[in-house]
DNA sequence: ATAACAGTTCATTTTGCATTTAAATATGAT
DNA sequence: ATCATATTTAAATGCAAAATGAACTGTTAT
């Protein structure tokens, strides 16, 4: 066991590995010529690498044509790279060019079925402001307000909190390190964004496009200029 | 966010601070010279990895006389460790020496507020071939019968999901690769057995012991030889 | 006071393994 | 058939960082 953590630690903890493997993060399948460009090296070094990763287990291989499309093998190698992502480096230096701060899976993604990123949780901040859900030591749950607020968008509280799944529940943000929305109505909000076209997500990837009119809405609704 | 991701992979991915790291798993706090003979190296190796990783903020540290305790800043950390822990690589040899199969923070130990490793798993699996509990895809649920049974232990279901928190969640044992069971039932029953002196917890370790008494009961209710 | 122990610092050596160089294979396009 | 592109394999090279050796600071025991 010890030895098996020691293998998987030392295999993303090379740089041009962990790379590759920041790079699928968002679910997508890619190129060996692509992965070598995300990692900026050779294509020999990039496949030497990705052998590699193959023969651990932690990606699986699709050819198609005379391409060779990259991906995780499972679930779990995800959360784990996101777990990663949680842990503080002191002295780290905290204004990081924000160009890439607004763009593509740290903005907004699905974790699970809820959503997620810096969209995610500012909504749940305004959730928090609003008093339509309130924060207990480590639990969320969800005011008399918030029960109206909800139903009035077509979410009744009453008949989720009836399912055995747990109705709301804080979730860690990897790229924000804050909470957002999860459980239920985490999932129910996501749903219904999706089905009044708020929102667009592709099979493949975990990064979510925010339409025309969901912008309006996210302003109408939350305040909030996406 | 990428580079942060590869400082605390590259972090890791040493195979002595990864040694370092696996030995602090279990909550305790260890002198540089305990980390050393666990990781098998020399004195002044250790204390230059740990010097790297308390300057990254992984490790805290607290002096005792001339002994100085190390142990992990924060929870993310040991999250982490463990979500590493149940990546799957393949073609590993699965006949580990089952020597410390039985032995320690493997065979029970608590996570969060619940029972974890292979007795919590066992457990668990108890519970669903005696239909007290049924899983429902990524949901487990108490049965009728359930509800009975516990609360002829003193566990009384209907006032506990009277709470905000979930009632009952499948959990994914790093040891185990398997589920055992959360929520405030998994709570209550730690709880339960830690008043009823089936097991000892102690505020260094995440490890638990198991008592005579608790010997006998965990047979007597589950047929479960600890 | 002296000795033993715990841990750190710094200069030096060693080494694991990533990278580079070079060449081969395989698929698709013209 | 020929050429371009995608990827893999093998051997040679290079280097960052891990380990070692020696010396030093601070604490506890006798």
């Amino acid at each position: 066991m010890e030895d098996h953590f020691r293998q998987v630690a030392s295999l993303i903890g090379d740089p041009t590995r962990a790379t590759i493997l920041w790079s699928l993060l968002d679910g997508r399948a890619l190129t060996a010529t692509e992965l070598a460009m995300a990692a900026d090296t050779s294509p020999q070094n990039i496949s030497m690498h990705i052998s590699k990763l193959l023969q651990a287990g932690l990606l699986q291989t699709k050819h198609q044509g005379r391409h060779r499309y990259f991906s995780f093998a499972n679930k779990e190698i995800a959360y784990a790279i996101e777990a990663m992502a949680t842990i503080t480096v002191r002295n780290e230096i905290i204004n990081e060019s924000s160009k890439d701060e607004n763009s593509g899976i740290k903005y907004c993604r699905t974790c699970y079925d809820h959503l997620a990123g810096k969209v995610a949780v500012e909504m749940t901040d305004i959730f928090l402001r609003r008093k339509l859900i309130i924060q207990d030591g480590n639990e969320f749950a969800v005011t008399r307000k918030g029960k109206g607020w909800f139903f009035d968008q077509g979410i009744q509280v009453d008949i989720l909190s009836q399912a055995r799944r747990s109705l709301i529940r804080p979730c860690l943000d990897w790229s924000e390190r804050r909470y957002h929305l999860a459980g239920s109505l985490g999932a129910a909000l996501l749903k219904k964004m999706e089905n009044e076209d708020w929102i667009r997500r592709n099979k493949q990837s975990r990064a979510v496009i925010i339409t025309g009119k969901g912008q309006k809405k996210f302003y109408e609704f939350f305040k909030l200029t996406v």
